[in-house]
DNA sequence: ATTCAATTTATTGTATACAATGACATTGAA
DNA sequence: TTCAATGTCATTGTATACAATAAATTGAAT
């Protein structure tokens, strides 16, 4: 119980997650949690312990219950009760339902945004493109999963529809953990060409054309999963827990 | 502060919402609040005092909050920081988002559906029918809304994707709002002979046919709406809360 | 009377104490 | 060695106390 202490957090903390003496808003604290379950640094399945988060951001168990409650309603993390949160673990069912329902609140988002488009938030978007082949090229995962996510966000904000976006905030969250989990070769993240052959679409006013570059891009990207194999590996943790003697 | 005790809590109960002695899961009493805002009971703007939620269902503000954060993820609730939680009050843009969103979403929905659906589901969908068109007759709108939601709930369910299943919940929680709302007259619930027609498209396992049914319903609901005219009267009650010597 | 400031009151935000639950280890017998 | 039963421990669920904030009220000055 004395060196438990210092143990408890490390484990947490040595994936990135930091916090300091004393204040730290609710915001942030969502914020740091939600980035490292997204950038892949907490794994799938990785426990969530309230007093280990209490420790490293110096709060109290009302506000990290708060944020672990936020996290499941997005799906992100899951919560049983009496046993705690983990970050979320999707299956293949959940991957294929959250591509499909990208396809159709996507599809209404490029058809919006493509009519109400203005040229700046064209170059913008062509901007992200280019930064994605730098970060592709350059090996860098994190990076471009990142700005692939800042892509299709943006395309959401110029379509104006909040709604849609809060929709697609908590689909590409999933996705990532889908892509985390059914992905390691990073195949599924979606080439920066694809993207930006979507942009051309919707520079030349064809909706159709947009939408249907959109469709033809989340069908690639779900295509590259390995959905089809076996059930999730990661459940032999539990089945074999009981198997291996420590 | 003694007979305040009753009468706090006595303009919650008079609409309907009603608590015991002890023991109401959290579930129960999220459902109770629930069904009154999407029932009509709790008006838009109403305000939701955690004392007086705990009054009246006898648990503690831990989970009284609980509920509410849940209600306002779902937007069916509004709470501003330090000033506490409200039932939501859609704006004219919120009203278009919604049905934006459910074109886009109950269109994959009842694509899927149409192509999965059995003869049994396709019975139960006829019967809901059958009892909405008994409730407009009747006059009954509570039960015709309940049962309208129902209707598209069960297409959801039928098509199997639980993530468009709860996006669509969510939606049609806030239909119902917008409906409360922004249409005295109920016309915008929809009429149960176009929910026939889409079955019936549904039957005929033609799902061009069908997604164009659910277009055209949507689209029929959304402009009985009134939304064109002058802004939400009800910021006049707080306009006008200076002016009126109580 | 009206306006503004200061104070009081009501309500929400946060921390913590205690209760309840589930996980784990130890024990004992087959 | 395996299995079941039981007790201990770690962790989550709930209630409540206190702090912080915003609303309401009071009172004076104009």
């Amino acid at each position: 119980m004395t060196s438990s202490e210092h143990t408890t957090s490390e484990d947490l903390r040595g994936v990135g997650i930091r916090g300091r003496k004393a204040g730290f808003s609710e915001d942030q604290i969502y914020g740091q949690i939600f980035d490292a379950i997204i950038e892949q640094r907490l794994a799938p399945d990785t426990r969530l312990a309230e007093d280990k988060l209490c420790d490293i951001f110096n709060v109290s168990r009302t506000v990290v219950r708060k944020i672990l409650q936020r996290l499941a309603y997005e799906k992100i993390v899951q919560i049983r009760p009496n046993r705690g949160a983990a970050v979320a673990n999707p299956s293949v069912k959940d991957a294929h339902e959250v591509f499909e329902a990208r396809r159709a609140i996507e599809g209404a988002i490029v058809r919006t945004a493509s009519a109400v488009i203005s040229p700046s938030e064209l170059e913008s978007l062509r901007r992200i493109v280019a930064e994605e082949e730098a970060c592709m090229t350059r090996g860098d995962r994190t990076g471009w999963i990142r700005l692939s996510n800042r892509f299709h966000l943006q395309l959401a904000e110029t379509s104006g529809n909040e709604t849609l976006l809060s929709f697609l905030r908590e689909l590409l969250s999933r996705s990532s953990l889908v892509v985390a989990r059914y992905d390691s070769t990073s195949r599924a993240i979606g080439s920066p060409a694809t993207h930006g052959k979507l942009v051309d679409a919707m520079a030349s006013g064809d909706d159709d054309k947009a939408a249907q570059a959109m469709a033809a891009h989340l069908d690639h990207c779900e295509a590259q999963l390995n959905l089809d194999g076996e059930e999730p590996p990661i459940d032999l943790h539990t089945v074999f827990a009981g198997v291996t003697k420590k």
